[in-house]
Formats: C-alpha cells, sequence, structure tokens
DNA sequence: CACCTGACATAAT
DNA sequence: AATTATGCCAGGT
C-alpha cells in the first residue's frame, strides 16, 4: 500500500461506484461523464486501486461495450469470473455473447441531477 | 518535472 | 467486420 491519501478524483469516482444499487451497473464511460471526466481510464485507473474494496462495489462497473472490462487489475482471467458471478448473484444478467445485459445499466447522472 | 502506463472509447485503415 | 492508432485524464516512476 503506497499511497495513503486520496485525491478528490477518486473520491468521486468511489462515491458515485458506491451509489450504484444492487443488480445495477454503470459504464466507465457514463460515470466518467457524472464527474466531468472524459476519460474513461482516469476512471478505471481510480477503481483498479480501489483502496476501498468491499466497500465500493467496483465490480459494477462495466466498459461501455458492455464488456466486463476488467477487475483486480486483470481483464481476464478468475478475477473475472468471479465479477461475472458476483453481477449474475446480483440479479445483473449476461448476454449469450458474455456482455452485460443493458436493462439493468443505471446511470450515475440520475444521481448527480 | 518529464515520460510511461493503464479496469476505455472512438475514429481511421 | 477486425485491427491499429490516437485521444483522453490521472497516477506512478
Amino acid at each position: 500500500m503506497k499511497q495513503k491519501e486520496l485525491t478528490n478524483f477518486q473520491r468521486r469516482v468511489y462515491a458515485m461506484t458506491s451509489q450504484i444499487p444492487r443488480g445495477k451497473v454503470t459504464t466507465y464511460r457514463d460515470l466518467g461523464k457524472a464527474i466531468g471526466c472524459r476519460s474513461p481510464r482516469a476512471v478505471g485507473q481510480a477503481l483498479k486501486r480501489n483502496p476501498f474494496a468491499p466497500k465500493v462495489p467496483c465490480h459494477r462497473v462495466i466498459a461501455a461495450n458492455g464488456s466486463l472490462g476488467g477487475f483486480h487489475g486483470e481483464k481476464e482471467g478468475v478475477q473475472i469470473a468471479r465479477k461475472r458471478r458476483m453481477l449474475t448473484e446480483e440479479g445483473v444478467k449476461f448476454l449469450k455473447d458474455g456482455s452485460i445485459d443493458l436493462r439493468c445499466l443505471w446511470l450515475p447522472s440520475c444521481e448527480a441531477a
């Protein structure tokens, strides 16, 4: 653990992520848009660090193309398998293609408004 | 302080 | 349609 303090940017990301209701998911882009960031990469970086592991449901954040993106720094592997299972347990459905069910998409702007 | 990296996205080839 | 290149923002070295 290197970074002891969090930057304002990460606080926004964690705040929004923690506001995601159970059984819902959001994308890096929409989340970034909600916090005023046009770069989904910055959002992903903040989540990948995830200093609040169980506190911040980072597994509820996915890529805009419907992919899970990554989890725990792994774009594919056991971590991704767990992420997919966790979402399924929360009620999120997946398509045969492996993409997430857009019906469960949650727009953070709804809370920001 | 400058350069590189990264859980993405979009445009161009 | 698939792959490559560039853009973007913040953090790390």
